[in-house]
RNA sequence: UCACUAGACUGCG
């Protein structure tokens, strides 16, 4: 049952939900755990209503169970029903429990709510901290975010990313290169991982910072670190808003994995840098290996029809879009192409564009 | 053997 178990939860983690649940349907004896495994890989891979009706047929929950569910809908943002699951369940709610509730909350803009759970809690553990320190920082109060980050003992390398990105999201890069500064400067054992390294990244390319891009890169290197996919697209972004798109290119082929991200950055780095036709070559190049392109890689192309005034291409991508490969066009889309079409000199085109938006104007 | 917290690529302004 154990190997049951095991094969169960590696189906859900590469998201093969099918096989998963015929390992279910066919194994004669499942326990606890079995049931558990397929509700949370349900809930991650989004399908949170077969998730509910296996939970709704368990005979039998834990506090795992009913905290999967709860982070499922918490995760979602369906705080009415995650809240009522909370009420309802019947065996000891864990810190983990509480910790989905409050990032839950902090998700729709109920910060108070979330820092009412955190104070009431019972027990709290270092997620709890974390999540209480990416809450402020997501509804904007990034020095609240701080006093908790100082106040808090046991930091990991969980808290130390999220203040630093929360810096990030609140537009205080320079304060977020400055964290990342004395987090790799304190011998405390904790070091970056590549999730803070993406983050900090990010900062450096939207300050234009090329000599800590250039430093973390040499870090990468020097801590042996593997260069993941989306590390290299976090590299390719940097460099490339930076100014050094060359750099980026010879990045991107050296990857041997290139997700969808990886392309985006390239094609996204190229169009900023004014190398339209390169983007448009990359895009193709992309096509031809046969990887799926997103609502990203779109607005890359768009951006590359826009800066170098190509209308037709620029249109014609724009139609690909939802009837090839099924991707609805968004505000940034509709924004990037009337964009396109006005600096054309296309103002009748570009409002009959705006008129033929499936969603209001902004 | 199962559940919580950070996440890069996201137009113009």
């Amino acid at each position: 049952i154990f190997v049951v178990n095991t094969v169960l939860k590696m189906y859900t983690v590469f998201g093969d939900l099918k096989s998963a649940q015929r390992l279910f349907d066919i194994s004669p004896n499942l326990d606890i755990v079995s049931w558990n495994t397929l509700i949370d890989g349900y809930v991650k891979s989004g399908a949170i209503k077969l998730a509910r009706s296996l939970f709704d047929k368990m005979g039998e929950r834990n506090e795992i169970t009913w905290t999967a569910m709860i982070s499922g809908y918490a995760k979602t943002g369906s705080m009415d029903v995650a809240q009522s699951l909370f009420d309802r369940m019947p065996i000891c709610r864990n810190p983990v429990t509480w910790n989905s509730m409050i990032s839950g909350y902090a998700k729709c803009g109920l910060l108070s709510l979330a820092r009412k759970l955190f104070d009431e809690m019972p027990f709290r553990n270092t997620a709890s901290w974390n999540a209480m320190i990416s809450s402020y920082a997501h509804n904007g109060e990034v020095e609240l975010a701080r006093s908790l980050f100082d106040k808090m003992q046991d930091k990991d390398v969980f808290s130390w990313s999220c203040m630093i990105s929360g810096y990030a999201q609140n537009n205080r890069g320079r304060n977020a290169l400055g964290l990342f500064k004395e987090m790799v400067q304190t011998r405390n054992g904790i070091r970056p991982n590549e999730v803070t390294l993406m983050s900090v990244l990010s900062v450096c390319g939207h300050l234009a910072a090329l000599d800590q891009g250039k430093w973390i890169h040499a870090y990468i290197g020097r801590n042996k670190m593997r260069l993941s996919d989306n590390l290299g697209a976090a590299l390719i972004d940097m460099y490339a808003k930076c100014g050094c798109v060359h750099t980026s290119v010879e990045i991107f082929w050296k990857l041997d994995h290139k997700n969808v991200s990886t392309w985006n950055a390239l094609i996204t780095g190229l169009a900023v840098n004014g190398l339209a036709h390169e983007a448009l070559k990359t895009f193709e190049e992309m096509q031809r290996l046969k990887a799926k392109p997103n609502s990203i890689t779109f607005l890359g192309v768009l951006m590359a029809c826009c800066h170098g005034g190509l209308v037709e291409d620029g249109l014609r991508h724009f139609r690909s879009m939802s009837k090839n490969y099924d991707i609805q066009p968004e505000m940034k889309h509709y924004g990037c192409v009337v964009d396109l079409l006005a600096r054309a000199g296309l103002l009748e085109e570009a409002q009959e564009m705006v008129r033929s938006m499936s969603m209001k104007p902004d």
